[in-house]
DNA sequence: CTGTAAATCTATAAATTCTATAGGCAAAAG
DNA sequence: CTTTTGCCTATAGAATTTATAGATTTACAG
C-alpha cells in the first residue's frame, strides 16, 4: 500500500501538470483544489522541490510549478522521493539499506531471492510511466467514460 | 515494504517444507528455530492454517504441518493471508475494497490506473513462485556460496 | 524601507498500524 | 484425570503515518 502522502504528491503533480501555464500555484489553492490538508501538503511539496521536480517561488506572484517537463518525470522518481524506494525488503533497498535481523545468511534468503523480482516488477512498471502518461491514461479514461454516458442520454 | 509478520511467516513455511517428513513441529521449536517470538509466530501459524496452508494437531505429539504439497503453495497465497492483499491501493484490493476518501472520479483516477499495472506485476511474479520454488532458488544460492567458500580454501 | 504575501522550518499532537506479550481455555493422547 | 499442546481474547508497547500550530525567512511592490 502506498501512503496518503505519495497519493496527495501525484494528485498535486497531476494539477501542476494540467495547469503548467498560469504561472506557479499557491499551496493554500492547490490544497483545497484536490482536498489536501494544507500544512500536510506543505511538507510534500517540499520534498518534492528538494527531490528535483518542482521549484518554488516565495512572496506576491509566488507559489509552486513543476522544475521539469512532465514527461521527464516518472511515477517511480516521486515514489521514490516519497516512500524512500519500493524495495518491499530493507535489505534490498538502495538508497536505505539495513540487514534484516534474524537472517542469518542474505546471500541466501528466499524471501530476499523473490522479493528481489518483485522489486523490479515494480521498477519496470514504474520507470515507464511518466506524469505526462499518467495524466493523457487519466483523461482518456475520462472521455471515454463521458462518452458512454453522453450515449446514454 | 512487506510486514515482519510476512517475513517470519516464509521463514516457518521453509521450516516446514524442509523437515515435513519429520512429522508435525512444534511452535515453540518452530520459534527457537528461526528466531521468532514464539506467541507471534503462534498467530501467524494460526492465519496460515485458517488460509488453508498448514494443519495443525493438539496434545502430545502434535504440532504444525504443511497441509498441502509446497509446489501447490504459492508465495501470493502466502502474502494475500497476512497482508490481505498486495493491492497498492485500497480502490484496488479484491479482498478489502474501499473507495478512495478524496478521489472524486475512481474510473478515471491516473494513480489507480498506474497502480493497477503494479498490482499486476507483483501478481505475475508472485503467482509463479512457489513455496518449493523459493526453498529450491535458496538451496542454489547456498550451494553456490558454499562452493565459493570451498574454493577459497 | 516598510508592509504584505507567500513559502520554510521546527516542534508536537493525534491517529493508526504493527509488533509483542499475558493468561486462561479447549482438545487430544495416554 | 493429567499432561501436552494448540486456540482464543485481550491488551500493552512501539513505531509510523497523518495532521496541526506558530514563528521565521524571503521576496516583491509601492
Amino acid at each position: 500500500m502506498i501512503s496518503k502522502k505519495t497519493k496527495y504528491a501525484l494528485k498535486a503533480l497531476e494539477h501542476l501538470a494540467r495547469n503548467s501555464e498560469v504561472g506557479p500555484i499557491l499551496i493554500s489553492e492547490l490544497a483545497e483544489a484536490e482536498n489536501i490538508p494544507k500544512k500536510f501538503l506543505e511538507a510534500i511539496l517540499l520534498s518534492l522541490r528538494k527531490g528535483g521536480i518542482l521549484q518554488s517561488r516565495i512572496g506576491k506572484g509566488g507559489g509552486y510549478s513543476l522544475a521539469v517537463d512532465p514527461r521527464r518525470v516518472t511515477i517511480a522518481n516521486v515514489v521514490k522521493i516519497l516512500e524512500g524506494d519500493f524495495a518491499p525488503v530493507q535489505c534490498l533497498s538502495d538508497t536505505s539499506y539495513t540487514r534484516c535481523e534474524e537472517c542469518s545468511d542474505e546471500s541466501s534468503c528466499g524471501t530476499r531471492l523473490v522479493m528481489a523480482d518483485v522489486k523490479k516488477a515494480v521498477a519496470s512498471v514504474l520507470d515507464n510511466v511518466s506524469l505526462a502518461d499518467m495524466l493523457e491514461r487519466s483523461e482518456n479514461e475520462r472521455r471515454k467514460h463521458a462518452k458512454v454516458i453522453d450515449f446514454a442520454i
